[in-house]
DNA sequence: ACCTGAACACCGTTCAAGT
DNA sequence: ACCTGAACACCGTTCAAGT
């Protein structure tokens, strides 16, 4: 028909995504369902964004922008590394699928990692350490989130060919969550050590 | 045509997804092109594994199902961690895409795990102390292959839009495996004290 | 019983054609 | 300049029809 030129930009082709990525999964985001949102044709979005690729990696960028909390002064660097990894987490958990920020999308990371790197340069640690601090931190996160997300699937076939009484390394979501304190605790007592600094 | 019967296995279908999937990656294993290389419809795919979801469970299974390396007598419980950590993080590592092993498949690694949490416990580990462990070491080298897998992608638009001198939280790949072997350390350590044993 | 071939409802992506 | 609609080459999955 024709429609008048949209203004589409970039950013609503975006949120059109996230919105259908919240609502209905992963599956669900398609160059052709975003376009349908948005009551256009799929070939505008590739014109704006380039491909899907593209707009998995600006989605990533978006769900992640504003996930590092703000330093408070005086805090203990090991205080904000927790909050900072605890909001991680928390986004990470909340998001319907952690497809979306695997394989090759570290940029996102690197972004929300810029105050944890600048705080504990402000503790002591020199910038390499820093660095490494991060990307410790950013790995323990990943791993729990990548191994415990979505634990919530109809069991398929037979399920387990082993010992009766209860899944051997099977534990619940409230021990996940302790275990990953503790996994935080190590690093963070393990840096302390490693960097010649005091724990809290 | 009407073929006679071809007594296809589930295992001669997963060997033939794992051939396709090693030589040419995650997108290139589809049921129909599975079915084509076995020189055979689609439909009898479905007879056997269901459908894809269980075939990219028996793949991942069939991936990591000799991952575990044998315990050497009288090896230390933390030397034996080390090297059952590094043969997962190996086997993840030279794997063509890691999304393979992620999501909800768990249970390749539960079975994995198994000689670890034995190992463990005959050092002194309670039960639930040894899981613990085996949790631990899983996070660890999950979140390891997952942030620093696929490295090598061409560069897309912008890149970054930081300071100039290097990505803050950019490292080679050597330090990624030197820090990799410290978060091992600091998991071990903090494992030993938490559980009242030795360390090596 | 087991396989084939066609079919259905989708994909990502491109491109001539319209306004 | 920007959008539409059709098209191409794929998907996962199902199913009547053949042997």
């Amino acid at each position: 028909m024709g429609r008048p030129p949209l203004d589409l930009t970039t950013d609503e082709i975006v949120e059109a995504a996230c919105a259908i990525f919240l609502e209905s999964g992963m599956d669900a985001v398609s160059m052709r369902t975003v376009s349908a949102q948005l009551g256009v044709s799929p070939e505008p979005l590739y014109k704006r964004i380039g491909n899907k690729e593209a707009l998995l990696d600006a989605m990533a960028k978006r769900l992640l922008v504003d996930v590092a909390p703000r330093p408070r002064s005086g805090e203990h660097w090991q205080k904000y590394a927790m909050r900072w990894t605890a909001a991680l987490h928390d986004r990470l958990s909340t998001t319907p699928d952690v497809r979306l920020v695997i394989g090759e999308r570290r940029e996102p990371f690197v972004e929300a990692s810029r105050p944890l790197a600048e705080q504990l340069q402000a503790a002591g640690f020199t910038s390499d350490a820093a660095v490494q601090a991060c990307r410790l931190l950013i790995w323990a996160t990943m791993g729990f989130v990548v191994v415990e997300a979505g634990r919530h699937r109809a069991p398929t076939r037979e399920q387990r060919g082993g010992l009766p009484g209860g899944n051997p390394t099977g534990i619940s979501s409230a021990e996940a969550r302790r275990l990953f304190r503790l996994n935080l605790k190590f690093i963070l007592d393990g840096l302390a050590r490693h960097n010649g600094l005091s724990a809290e």
